[in-house]
DNA sequence: AGCACGCCGACT
DNA sequence: GTCGGCGTGCTC
């Protein structure tokens, strides 16, 4: 039994004795007696045996079985130890990952409503004749309408839902109960979070393209073999993915195994659960954050008793208590939200390989733009690559139009739109079409760059921007450490139109009314979506014509189709190009061609406007020609040519304190002897294997009055990697800060 | 994590 | 001679 603490120091297996008629299993939550006080607590189950595994004096007996049932199943306690090898957890902390959060400590309840039906062995046209006067007229019209309704039903009722055909029966009610001839039933209920749309299966599937068809029969033969296979959907916006991820499932439903689907938070709103609620009706649960406790456990245990087979969620739904696995299709697969950013910090695709690669099931990948790393896998035959290369009904992809920034500068166009982007809104507004303007402005970080000829300060040794910090005017590079102060002056072409980017969603809505007075918009960004389902809703404020015109930051970027968009406009491509982050053009890319995606949905031809300083930058020229097989191939190159993932690692050791001073000494010290320890576990010879490291106050040194103190390892991919990741992992474990280890951190802000 | 044990200082 | 501070160590 592993208990649930978490803590590092009884994070093992400790041996109980049971009764056999508790007929504990694997799996199963039990409460054991624990410490010296014997105080209950709950454990789960990690194994059984007739004799005890190890040499032991003293056993204690679990006291009862939490739940009737294994809560976590085979594969997923499989599934906890590859967590905890893999992200240097707890084994508890894998653990918990499987169950609803408030199943621990009894604190979910399940929801029951009061029903009535005919007490059985009723005999109703004696019960009906007491009701009638001596002329044979009804004397209690509200009970005998009770006992129509219930015999017609023939079904134990709501005590609401029969008020609802009869508001007058309540003492009716009361009194055939108080009679003997009703009774009073408690029945358990689902609180579901959907609701099953109108006109539930009433369209049949589409036909599928042929392209859509060839991509089914490609992935079903390992489907049916159960080989574990993993499969990257490479398919241009609006080509289908989603109807090829609905016939998989459906056919893994025909031979009685179950679906998970994981699609980006952002992306769970109704829209996106309604495809498939449509399609696959209640046999659908929902898991994402905005669930009430009570839905969640109610839609956990739909799908853990298998009354619901397809599961529709955000990353933690890949832990979904699913029996037979069949299918894991993970959309959008490039999105940075299936990593976790709290421990254990895993990443979704990651797991869902895993676990893929433990039941036999199948891995779908998806996306318009693949995740560099995957697309790799692809082309190097550990995933098996199936493209979508047309758009469905043949529907052309968005021009693209580069509009150079530094021209609009010079002739004298200081705002933020330009000419082009003008006369396009102007056009656009008044056909009474929509368009969205996206203005990113990602992280706090930024950077300088010449509004004259677009010179951006790059670093020299480590190939991204350095980054503005405010303090002291200075610029850095977040890799290297080197730093120098803002010129004034352009070293490329001396002029003095130095400037550093953030504009924001605010002031380009301003500047748009100043253009179009009579325009309607809607801004959605960080303050505007604070409060609960603020985003939902404007976006289907938008989607219903209520404005026409949506600003927003990459929030506004992907899921959502809106037919009546013609115009998608990024206003500062730049602010994308050049985040101090060796991802920054991929994930700029992925950005430029999913909100391109966006534009021309239903038959008419968009127009995309991206405004830039570097019309040239490979993330904005490959996004316009719509190629990204040309992108791949170019960051690929530069990650080679660079030594940056995936062909290094990088590893960052956070240290955070309240006292600057000694905070520093001690993460000098640890960087000291954990970069010896590395040293040691790549092995004599190896030792160029550690590219760089070093050990500085993060770029934010203080957030939040805590200093922020960080030690850097970059090292080269070989089969020595892991060893050395563990090395550090081990190091900064044994480090009484107990600082955060991240491998390939999102950001190093 | 939470509880016992244990070894020092202030009190009856 | 005893009560209670929280440092150390263990929990099947």
């Amino acid at each position: 039994v592993i208990v649930d603490i978490a803590h590092a120091n009884i994070d093992k297996c400790f041996t109980y004795t049971f009764d056999p008629t508790l007929a504990v299993q694997p799996g199963m939550r039990v409460l054991v007696p624990f410490g010296a006080g014997n105080r209950p607590t709950e454990g789960f189950v990690l194994s059984t045996s007739e004799e005890p595994t190890q040499p032991c004096v003293n056993l204690k007996q679990i006291v009862r079985v939490l739940d009737p049932y294994p809560a976590i199943g085979e594969d997923q306690l499989e599934l906890c130890h590859y967590i905890k090898k893999t992200y240097h957890c707890l084994l508890v902390d894998a653990l918990r990952l499987m169950i609803p959060a408030q199943m621990r400590g009894g604190r979910v309840k399940e929801k029951t409503v009061q029903t009535i039906q005919i007490a059985p062995g009723t005999d109703l046209s004696k019960a009906r004749s007491a009701l009638l006067k001596k002329d044979g007229s009804v004397k209690y019209p509200a009970q005998m309408a009770v006992l129509d309704l219930l015999e017609q039903t023939g079904i134990p009722m709501a005590v609401s839902d029969v008020l609802a055909c009869l508001p007058e029966a309540k003492s009716a009610i009361l009194t055939l109960l108080k009679k003997g001839i009703l009774q009073k039933q408690a029945q358990k209920v689902n609180r579901t979070p959907t609701h099953l749309p109108y006109g539930k299966n009433a369209s049949e599937p589409p036909a599928l393209t042929d392209e859509q068809r060839a991509a089914v029969d490609l992935i079903l033969p390992s489907l049916h073999a159960r080989s574990a296979q993993t499969y990257l959907l490479h398919g241009v916006t609006g080509s289908g993915k989603t109807e090829v991820y609905m016939h998989l499932i459906a056919d893994c439903l025909a031979s009685d195994r179950q679906a998970i689907v994981l699609v980006p938070e952002i992306a769970l709103t109704p829209q996106t659960t309604n495809r498939f609620l449509h399609r696959f009706g209640e046999r659908v649960a929902v898991l994402h954050s905005r669930l009430s406790a009570g839905e969640r456990y109610d839609e956990w245990q739909r799908i853990r008793t298998g009354e619901a087979q397809v599961v529709v969620g955000a990353r933690s739904a890949v832990f979904a208590p699913v029996k037979e696995l069949g299918i894991i299709i993970i959309d959008e697969e490039h999105e940075h939200s299936y990593q976790s950013d709290h421990t254990p910090r895993y990443h979704a695709v990651q797991i869902a390989r895993k676990r893929c690669e433990l039941t036999g099931a199948t891995l779908v990948l998806g996306s318009a733009t693949p995740s560099i790393v995957s697309y790799l896998r692809a082309r190097t035959g550990s995933y098996q690559l199936v493209e979508l290369t047309k758009r469905v009904l043949d529907l052309p992809l968005p021009g693209v139009q580069i509009v150079d920034l530094r021209e609009e500068f010079l002739s004298g166009n200081n705002s933020i739109f330009s000419a082009a982007l003008k006369s396009k809104l102007k056009t656009c507004i008044g056909s009474g079409k929509q368009a969205i303007l996206l203005m990113n402005r990602r992280g706090y970080a930024t950077f300088i760059s010449c509004r004259g000829c677009g010179h951006v300060f790059t670093c020299p040794d480590c190939d991204v921007a350095m980054t503005y910090h405010r303090y002291g005017e200075r610029i850095k590079c977040h890799y290297c450490g080197r730093e120098a102060a803002v010129p004034h002056t352009c070293p490329a072409c001396g002029k003095a139109y130095l400037k550093h980017f953030g504009v924001g969603t605010q002031q380009v809505e301003e500047q748009l009314l100043a253009l179009f007075p009579d325009v309607k918009t809607l801004r959605v960004d960080f303050d505007t979506t604070r409060t609960k389902d603020a985003h939902q809703k404007l976006l289907s404020a938008f989607a219903n014509g209520e404005a026409q015109v949506l600003i927003g930051t990459q929030m506004i970027a992907k899921g959502l189709d809106f037919p009546n968009v013609t115009l998608v406009g990024v206003v500062a491509a730049d602010a994308s190009l050049y985040i101090p982050d060796y991802r920054s053009a991929e994930r700029a890319f992925q950005l430029f061609t999913q909100v391109a995606g966006r534009a021309g949905r239903a038959g008419e031809k968009g127009d995309v406007v991206i405004q830039t300083y570097s019309p040239s930058h490979p993330s904005i020229y490959f996004a316009k020609q719509h190629d990204f097989q040309g992108f791949f191939a170019y960051e690929l190159a530069q990650r080679k040519a660079a030594l940056f993932p995936p062909f290094s690692a990088f590893v960052r050791v956070l240290f955070l304190g309240e006292e600057q001073e000694s905070l520093e000494r001690e993460g000098s010290e640890f960087a000291l002897c954990c970069k010896e320890r590395v040293l040691q576990s790549l092995g004599q010879g190896n030792e160029r294997e550690l590219l760089y490291d070093c050990a500085c106050f993060a770029p934010i040194a203080k957030r939040e009055g805590i200093y922020r103190f960080m030690v850097l390892f970059k090292l080269l991919r070989t089969k020595h990697t892991t060893g050395a990741v563990d090395a550090i992992y081990t190091c900064a474990g044994e480090h009484a800060r107990h600082p955060l280890v991240e491998v390939n951190p999102s950001n190093l802000f």
